[in-house]
Order: structure tokens, then C-alpha cells, then sequence
DNA sequence: CCGGGAGTTTACCGCACGGTAAATTTTTGT
DNA sequence: ACAAAAATTTACCGTGCGGTAAACTCCCGG
């Protein structure tokens, strides 16, 4: 039990709050989040929030940590393979979520994208979503190098593809969530297959998705 | 003068309506956007928000409109060109927008891009936004069918590739305003160029930008 | 069995919010 | 020139917001 900082229960209570804060933006949205709904979503009282934390901007902080975390934390993917099967288990995480969180899955990308645009007007929440950012589009880059070395994939500017990959994955996201377009990011899966992996393969057809 | 409705004035004060809440967008952020606000944006004062609009909400969906239909107004390509010239000045306009507003484009990309991200939480807004996404996208599909047709690009999914090349130029854009890429619009230009363009057409050998 | 601290609830506060009504100024029609 | 209509300003309102203080409950060491 003995922890760096913090009791047992403080941290459950932490987390009871936080998921009330996950269920209070899935429900009214970023502009409109009130503290008052948070409170609903929860059986303590809203007032327990300012106990833990010191005010409504560092609730949030600590809340777009949590949903990092998270996002992170889900990432599992086999590294034992060939690279072309990685990069597309990693993309399908990306695209798909892990999946033993099938349902809130897309609960919590809207979450995620809505906190990732409202970063535009908080430069401590944008450099928190910079690291980030710069740890999935890493992962992706990553597996186009060790391709490369590997002689699988041509010799193509891995930080480049790597990035326009990261980039259709998260606009197909924002799209589905946005636009409604709930096919978005299985277009995306085929758009990504025919037109950047199949051509990144040296030998391969690339006829599995015809 | 005969307008279909409203006098000249009364069209002149929603302009100057609609500028000042663009420019209070830009300086607080959809979530912290307050009436009071638009109103410091003005020479008029607040109040007369109300005599034109109907309230909050009916302002931010005239507002919506006004900064899609700006949008979709400065885009402008010469259509008497290859296939893939057109293709790209398509591509640069959406990424760096027209060149005589080459300073304010960023900042109402900025508002542009949060309307975007919170239209989930409105039927009515996403329902606008799609319109007028399926309108760019369109655009960029149709250059691709016009270049199959002609017989210089190769005979892809125009659909599909379509779609690839939207939203990577719409992430791209995000992540410069949400992250701070300053360069993520060149990047994705050359990412597509290369990656997508290139093998995209028949013969050439895509060497400008080897 | 009780003193004390951590955690939670109850009760409440000041204020900024979006909006309204009436007074006032400006424009328009004749 | 002037009355009516349109547009804007002034003054104000009720509500819901984030936050605080004090009371209360629970739990644990002695």
C-alpha cells in the first residue's frame, strides 16, 4: 500500500472523478462542461472535486493526462512479427481501438479529439499533446525503419510516410466523430493499404485487399 | 438595392457582426467564447447582437455558415490545366490557403477547425459541415476521375484516393493549429507528392521533389 | 471509548452570464 | 420638414456558474 504520494482511497476518489469528468464531456461536450455535471455523474457531491482538486483548469489538466495515459496504456501490439504486420496492427489500433474496449472506444476518441482541439488555446495542454503525438507517430516510424533495414520496405523517407500515415489515421478519427461518417476508418484501413503500403512493399502484390 | 430581404445596413451591421465574432473566436476559443466579447470586437455594443440574431446560438450557426461559405469562396484554380497541375493548386489552396489573405488564413482556419470539432455535439452544424465537406472532397475526386479519364493518372479508387488526400491535408492543418506544426502543411505537401501524386500518375518519374 | 485528522456534505456566496424592455438616435418615405 | 419605422443604446434582470466555509461522518491509533 505504501504509495509516493497519496492513500488508497484519495486515489480511488481521484478516479471516480475522473471517469465522472470522461462521462460529463462525452455527454455535453468540451464549450459546455460544467462542473455541476460532473457532480451528476458521480454518487459524492461536486463540491469533493475541489477537495482533490484545485479548481475546474486543473481538473482538466489532470483529466487530459488520465485519457493519455489511457490511450497509451491500450497500445499492445505484437513486436515479434514482420514489420508490414506490425505497422498494421498499430495502425488498426489507431483505427480501431484495442479490443477489449470495443464499447467506449469511440466515446473516449471523442473525448480525445475534442480536448486535442481545444489545446489550440492552452500551451500546457498543447506541449502535453505534443509529447504525445510524438510518441504514436514515433511508434509508426519506428516499424517503417526497422522495415527499411530489414530490406521489406523501400528506402523512403520513414519520418515523412510515417507522419502522413499518423495524419489520414487521426482526420478518418475525427471524421467518424465529427462528420458521423461511421465507415471512415475502415475507408481509411483501405485507402492507407492500397495507396501507401502496397507501394511501400518491395515484393508484395499487395492483392490481399483488392 | 432591391435585395431579396434585409436593407443594405442591416446586411452591413451582421458583417460587421459577423467579423467581430471571428475575431473574438480567435482570441478566446469556442469554449470561452462569450456574447460580452463579440460585443469589445465591435464599435456597436453587445445588445444589438440580439436585434439581428435570435440569440447564441442562432449567431454561431449564421457564423458557421459565414466562415463556410468564405471558405468555399476563395477557392479558386485555374481549371484549364493537366490533371495533376490542377490536382496540386487544389491541394496547396486547402493547405495554405488563397494568397491575398495570406495573413489572416491561419486564424480562420484556427476558428474553422474547433466550429469542426464541436459540430459533433450539434445535429444541425455537423449536418452543414458535411455539406460542405463533401463539396471539397468532391473537388479533389473529381481532378482524380478527370485524370483517369484522360488517361495520365492510373486507374485508382478516385473515391478513395480522394479521400486519402483530404484528410491528410485536413490533419495536417489541425496539427498546425492544434500542435503547432508550423510546418506540417509543407510536409504533408511533400508527403503527398510524393507518397500519392507520383505513383498516382502514369509516366512521370515524380523527380521534383526527389 | 475517545481525540483527531482525512474525507465528504450542506449551505451559501459573489459574480458573470445571456437576454429583455424601454428610451434614444438614425434613417426612410413622402 | 416631419412622422413613422428601423436601428442602436442604456439600464436592468434572473439564472447558473465556480468556488468557499463550516458542519458533519467515518476511521484509526492509543
Amino acid at each position: 500500500m505504501s504509495e509516493s504520494d497519496g492513500s488508497a482511497s484519495e486515489r480511488d476518489t481521484e478516479a471516480v472523478i475522473m471517469e465522472a469528468t470522461f462521462r460529463a464531456l462525452r455527454e455535453h461536450g468540451y464549450a459546455d462542461l460544467r462542473m455541476r455535471h460532473i457532480g451528476e455523474e458521480m454518487e459524492l457531491t461536486r463540491q469533493v472535486i475541489h477537495y482533490h482538486f484545485e479548481g475546474k483548469y486543473d481538473l482538466l489538466s489532470s483529466f487530459l493526462e488520465y485519457v493519455i495515459d489511457q490511450y497509451e496504456g491500450s497500445v499492445d501490439v505484437d513486436r515479434d512479427t514482420d514489420p508490414r504486420t506490425e505497422l498494421e496492427a498499430r495502425i488498426d489500433q489507431c483505427l480501431f481501438g484495442p479490443e477489449f474496449e470495443e464499447f467506449t472506444h469511440w466515446d473516449r476518441m471523442k473525448v480525445y479529439h475534442e480536448l486535442y482541439t481545444y489545446a489550440q488555446n492552452d500551451e500546457q495542454h498543447r506541449e502535453i499533446f505534443n509529447e504525445h503525438y510524438e510518441r504514436i507517430r514515433g511508434s509508426i516510424v519506428e516499424v517503417v525503419e526497422d522495415g527499411i533495414k530489414q530490406g521489406v520496405f523501400r528506402d523512403v523517407d520513414a519520418e515523412r510516410m510515417g507522419q502522413l500515415v499518423t495524419d489520414a489515421i487521426h482526420a478518418a478519427r475525427g471524421r467518424r466523430i465529427s462528420l458521423g461518417h461511421d465507415d471512415a476508418p475502415e475507408e481509411a484501413r483501405r485507402a492507407i493499404h492500397e495507396f501507401i503500403l502496397d507501394p511501400l512493399c518491395i515484393d508484395a502484390e499487395g492483392d490481399r485487399y483488392s
